[in-house]
DNA sequence: ATGTGCATGTAACTGGTTACATGATTCG
DNA sequence: CGAATCATGTAACCAGTTACATGCACAT
């Protein structure tokens, strides 16, 4: 259901309607993939349910007509709860390239510590494949040298781009939070 | 089903129970995910009643038992073609990262057949994520701008990859193969 | 008239995860 | 004695895709 989250960000930095949503993702889709229709609706249909937004039916003249989706203030405090509990977690790639086209939502002390966090875990990974490449080295096949480099050099893109994101990214609010080894924030 | 034939492609390079090819896998885990036992095992299952692997209970002192899975002559003809008409398609990334970790089992030529391929693939993307930076240009919301940017980062990262890695790569066989525009393989 | 873009939706299916059950062995 | 590792498996559940259905407007 972490596509419903995924929307209602969207909904609380401006009202669209679920077309306007696909186009908007289909962007991204190589980052992360785009969903269809088929799941794109439906969860709208829920959010709506559970109160989490309204819908406006907009017709305009010799157009279809399209629906509104806004969200609520009960939406903001759910997107609020579901933002701070997910920082917390391992997240796939997807799920932080999710965090990071919905950063407009975050604090910018929450969108640093979550740079934070996400450093860390591609630093650990990086390490932990230097560690595989380096114990079994040179008898491995082909298959496993490459994904490793592929894996290596991947790694160490983003690790470059997280440092130089973080570096240009607060010149207005230096954050006062103390950052752990884990990444977890302490205030 | 994709994951019958990845696990066919380790089965070709040597014999192995479900426990090894999990304990392999998840030293890649980061980059593209492990199957979990409860879709491994069945998949393995498959394969056996399809007549494409044989078991071997292999029995140890003091240790359970294990199914040593061995690939048959017909299991490697389905994925030899398997691998073939793969190639033509538009893949993902998980898709490319399993091709990768299965280079073994390809023909140097069919190998860098594959990288090139993935290689106009992510110059596409690279071009258009550009084109969106300039299009849409200043008046983004942050999320946008930070998406798009890792986006970039990491298409130049995956391109430097693939062209240092084809030029080191075919050391021993020149391909005779012509590779077209859209990467497909001409005999 | 036919197709393409806008716009919304539903039902069936599928691929996969989670959670559980089993059992033997080794380690603290 | 309990916990962890090895090793295999099943059933329930779920997220998401595919494929389909609808309808209007505009261009060819």
């Amino acid at each position: 259901v972490t596509i419903r989250y995924f929307i209602l960000g969207f909904l609380n930095q401006k009202p669209m309607s679920g077309y306007d949503i696909k186009c908007f993702l289909d962007r991204f889709s190589w980052l992360m993939g785009s969903p269809s229709f088929g799941s794109l609706y439906p969860a709208l249909h829920a959010l709506l349910e559970d109160g989490l937004t309204t819908v406006t039916v907009v017709s305009r003249e010799g157009k279809p007509p399209r629906k509104i989706h806004r969200i609520t203030e009960m939406g903001r405090a759910v997107l609020q709860e579901w933002i701070d509990q997910l920082a917390a977690s391992d997240s796939p790639l997807k799920t932080f390239i999710m965090y990071l086209v919905l950063a407009g939502n975050f604090s910018s002390a929450g969108l640093i510590g979550h740079l934070r966090h996400r450093r860390t875990q591609v630093a650990d990974h990086h390490g932990a494949l230097k560690q595989v490449a380096k114990t079994s080295d040179g008898e491995n096949d082909l298959g496993q040298r490459l994904a490793l480099g592929y894996g290596l050099a991947i790694a160490a893109a983003e690790l470059a781009w997280l440092d130089s994101t973080l570096d240009r990214l607060p010149p207005h609010s230096l954050p006062t939070e103390v950052v752990q080894d884990d990444g977890a924030l302490l205030r």
